[in-house]
RNA sequence: GGUCUGGUAGUUCAGCUGGUUAGAAUACCUGCCUGUCACGCAGGGGGUCGCGGGUUCGAGUCCCGUCCAGACCGCCA
């Protein structure tokens, strides 16, 4: 037997038992006559202790040269403490050792393993395996089996199937970038990782496979963000012979579900908004609903008063912030200083203070009157005590610029309550936006996307006024989820194709196989994939999902640990017949 | 592709307007310590200041280039 218990479960009441402990050296303390190590595995830690009298001289010799991160193997009895530690679970007890074994000795671990590291991120990725024994990564993959087996669960309970899909599939030029394989039974010719299961799990549906989900990893070769990996998981799931209406009830169900599994968390009925209501008052389509300060428009109110800044502008918008008006000109300066940087990009913030006494103090109190103020109130339903933060100029910028000085301000001042789950639909996305890098119409979803019935009457005329049957899930303010109802009709299809400005030999080679399937009867389908990663860590209070992926890929898309990517033989180059150009080497 | 920040002991960092022998904490090593649990006390070892070039009497510090890491913009149907 290598062990009777884990370091985590004995108790006052397994005193005098036997037993046999197994684990790694957290910590020794060692006082001369008297030496405590605290012994760790999964489950918690447990003292031991080595004493001059009580232990065997042998064993003691021993315990004096162990180090940290040795793995040992002890037998001894288990005694209560003199002096307990109520911080840990086990701290009444103690384990007086009377043997001793070293499984595997250990180097020095180049960082701390304790709650608290010394090891920064990079170290900690490089020595992945070390950082997985601290609690908090630990915890972490713990959570994460806790959310997948309860989305297998309850999915699984409410009939859908779990099929996988495969990885080795074709690669489109529609979308993200994909990561590419070569093939070498193939010469010349290259499969692509898939960014998403999307065309198999459509025609799963053509297969009559009505419920189906994965939980599958899915690959996208573009730049990388804290909350955005190389390889990533979802759970994708899709439905037949259903309508928006029941996929948003159906995954509002499941969300609510593992929230109150999860999280001890009940949540009403999700609010729900379209994607021009959204934009309007918000500036994003991922709001944040934890906190109000919603946009509005002041545009017909603050022209044509002399204010050059304004008459020239496109949209005058701006935002209230609650009992704000007591803010030092500093304060107001470091937004207006914060909004000017590259990545924002605005000229600055004209600001109103909505004092107690109700008088208006503003930074254009030039150019319009107390009356005038007093009105644009009314419009940002600013209350005495408010302070008013409105930005000017071509509507889309300031939308978004907008979005992302209300979102800071709420993080500065502490709106955005990480104990707080407040979940949206956004739904009636544009079908098409209009590039104008590659001047043409792409689509915003996917193109298999379906458009409102109402709306197909002006595809042709007005595509940019056509309204998806899509939908996103937000939570405070991330993406955590999206979908639509596909389009099961081939003629359809090939008109959104062609608005697309696919030629027909493109979609036939790309798209075929699809456009054949919906030939032979496919149902009425739709469905909706949810990130994992950022879901987990929602759910887990946090924003940085690699803290919740065992072994994380860097900014750069490197693994520093097995050190990937890395240059492969030329014997396996010439086997594919890929050659390197001659820069690159 | 772009903007910004950082790279100094095993580790996390400090190091001012350029000026003797580059510091702290922690980790590590040695010794002491009769109940520790962030143990304590005394002592010790440990540095190509990311790399290359330049300016200067003199560079960790200034300039140029480059590599690495991080945040963001573009990108992410």
């Amino acid at each position: 037997m290598i062990r009777s218990h884990n370091c985590g479960e004995l108790k006052l009441a397994d005193v005098n038992k036997k037993v046999i402990l197994s684990g790694w050296v957290q910590k020794i303390r060692n006082k001369g006559f008297i030496i405590w190590i605290d012994l760790r595995d999964r489950y918690g830690i447990t003292q031991l202790v080595f004493d001059e009298k009580r232990s065997p001289k042998k064993v003691f010799d021993i315990a004096k040269n162990i180090l940290r991160e040795f793995v040992i193997q002890i037998s001894g009895h288990v005694i209560e403490r003199e002096s307990k530690n109520d911080n840990i679970r086990t701290g009444s007890i103690e384990v007086l050792v009377n043997s001793i074994e070293i499984l595997n000795p250990s180097k020095t671990p180049p960082f701390t393993i304790e709650d608290i590291s010394d090891g920064g991120d990079e170290l900690r990725m490089k020595y992945r395996y070390l950082d997985i024994r601290r609690n908090k990564i630990k915890e972490n993959l713990i959570f994460r089996h806790k959310v997948t087996m309860e989305v297998r669960k309850y999915l699984s309970n409410n009939g859908f199937i779990d099929i996988e899909t495969p990885y080795l599939i074709k690669s489109t030029p529609e979308g993200a970038r994909d990561f590419i394989v070569p093939s070498r039974m193939n010469p010349g010719e290259f499969y692509a990782l898939p960014q998403s299961p999307q065309t198999f799990k459509q025609l799963l549906m053509v297969g009559g496979i009505d419920r189906y989900f994965q939980i599958v990893k899915c690959f996208r070769d573009e730049d990388l963000r804290a909350d955005r990996q190389p390889e990533f998981t979802q759970i994708d799931c899709e439905m037949s012979f259903v309508n928006q209406e029941d996929i948003l009830n159906q995954f509002e169900n499941l969300i609510s579900h593992l929230i109150k599994k999860i999280n001890n968390y009940k949540l009403d009925k999700f609010t729900r908004m379209t994607y021009d209501q959204a934009m309007r008052e918000y500036g994003t389509d991922k709001p944040d609903i934890r906190f109000e300060m919603k946009l509005a428009d002041i545009t017909k109110n603050a022209k044509g008063f002399g204010f050059k800044v304004f008459d020239s502008s496109e949209s005058i918008i701006g935002f209230p912030i609650k009992k704000a008006a007591n803010y030092s000109r500093k304060e107001i300066d470091y937004w207006i200083n914060w909004v000017k940087q590259p990545q924002i990009g605005a000229e600055g913030i004209v600001w109103i203070k909505y004092n107690d006494d109700k008088t208006l103090k503003s930074s254009v109190d030039k150019f319009y009157s107390q009356d005038v103020l007093l009105k644009w109130m009314k419009t940002f339903k600013a209350n005495p005590g408010d302070l008013v933060f409105i930005l000017s100029g071509e509507l889309k910028k300031i939308l978004k610029q907008l979005g992302e000085l209300r979102l800071n301000i709420a993080q500065k001042i502490g709106l955005r309550d990480p104990t707080v789950f407040a979940p949206l639909w956004i739904v009636d996305f544009p079908l098409f936006k209009y590039d104008e890098v590659s001047s043409r119409l792409l689509a915003v979803h996917h193109p298999f996307t379906s458009p409102k019935e109402e709306d197909i009457k002006i595809l042709k005329d007005n595509p940019e006024k056509v309204r998806a049957n899509a939908y996103d899930l937000v939570i405070n303010g991330n993406e955590i989820g999206g979908g639509s109802i596909r389009i099961h009709d081939s003629k359809l299809q090939k008109e959104i194709f062609k608005l697309l400005n696919l030629s027909d030999e493109e979609v036939d080679e790309q798209f075929g196989f699809l456009i054949d399937a919906f030939k032979y009867g496919a149902p009425p389908h739709g469905g909706i994939a949810f990130g994992l990663d950022r879901l987990v860590a929602i759910l887990g209070g946090e924003e940085i999902i690699r803290d919740f992926i065992a072994f994380p890929k860097n900014n750069s898309g490197r693994d520093s640990m097995i050190d990937s990517p890395s240059k492969i033989k030329k014997d396996q180059l010439d086997d594919l017949g890929v050659k390197i150009k001659k820069h690159l080497k």
